[in-house]
DNA sequence: ATGGTGGAGTGTCCA
């Protein structure tokens, strides 16, 4: 089983791109996020053409998440359950091939100072408790998508400098640990330990973002001890990210000998 | 240099 995971910043925006990479690809499941899309127009004939089912939930102008899959997905879901606003815009579940997926487009947060930050924490918070209340670490399930937070020193390209960022501050990075350590094996840190310099995320706003690789590792897959056992290979498709219309951010993917 | 670009959709918000 291939599983791949992107945010693609308009899924509308990335037809061209999709259709180019789902044709050499074929992966068996794809996560996106940043949809940015109402359900009605969500280019769903789109993924049927090209053999894939998708589900989907978004909202105006904003977030928004899908899964596309080439089997029937069933136990289809959106948002949390736990209290507080479900947010079914940032979490769809279903399972595919006996595998269930929960894709994730984790709050960005602004700034440190802003109540969207305490909203990413508080999300993160509750998204521990999402997989207390319906999963066990002891069966098969993958957690992808934009998590919106780089977990170590090695995932970003400043360190040092960008600890007050949203994405690699201190309390992000613990309450993305409080998931974590749930029960997860992130699976691309598996096959590449240690090895700096793999982002999944380039700002558009940074001039040479790419050439410079001035990065962030924020997209990730994460799957429970049983179903890591049998994961062969992750990579993150650095190409996708240099063709003429890009994402900021780029595909994510993993390999299971399922 | 507190900027920059891109997307949704009309006002600016979000990233």
């Amino acid at each position: 089983m291939k599983v791949a995971t992107f945010n693609a910043n308009s899924v509308r925006s990335r037809l061209p791109l999709l259709e180019a990479w789902l044709g050499r690809e074929r992966p068996d499941v794809l996560c996106l996020q940043e949809t940015k899309v109402q359900d009605p127009d969500f280019p769903e004939r789109f993924f049927r053409e090209l053999g894939y089912h998708v589900v989907f939930r978004g909202q105006k102008a904003h977030a928004g998440v899908a899964i596309a899959s080439l089997a029937e997905p069933t136990d289809v879901r959106f948002g949390l359950d736990v209290g507080g606003p479900p947010d079914e815009a940032r979490l769809v579940r279903a399972t595919v091939g006996g595998i269930p997926v929960v894709n994730v487009y984790v709050p960005q947060g602004q700034s440190p100072d802003s109540p969207h930050f305490a909203y990413k924490l508080e999300w993160l918070g509750r998204l521990r408790d999402y997989l207390d209340r319906h999963f066990s670490p002891r069966e098969p399930l993958l957690l992808c998508g934009d998590l919106n937070v780089a977990p170590e020193e090695i995932d970003v390209h400043d360190p040092k400098g960008l600890r007050d960022h949203v994405d690699f501050h201190p309390a992000a990075r613990a309450a993305l640990e409080r998931v974590r350590a749930w029960g997860f094996v992130d699976v691309f840190r598996l096959h590449h330990p240690g090895e700096p310099g793999q982002y999944t995320f380039w700002d558009y706003r940074v001039r040479g973002a790419l050439e410079r690789n001035v990065g962030w590792r924020v997209d990730h897959i994460w799957a429970t001890p049983p179903l890591a056992e049998t994961c062969v290979r992750s990579w993150i498709d650095r190409e996708a990210r240099r063709t003429e219309k890009p994402s900021d951010h780029t595909f994510l993917v993993a390999e299971f000998s399922l």
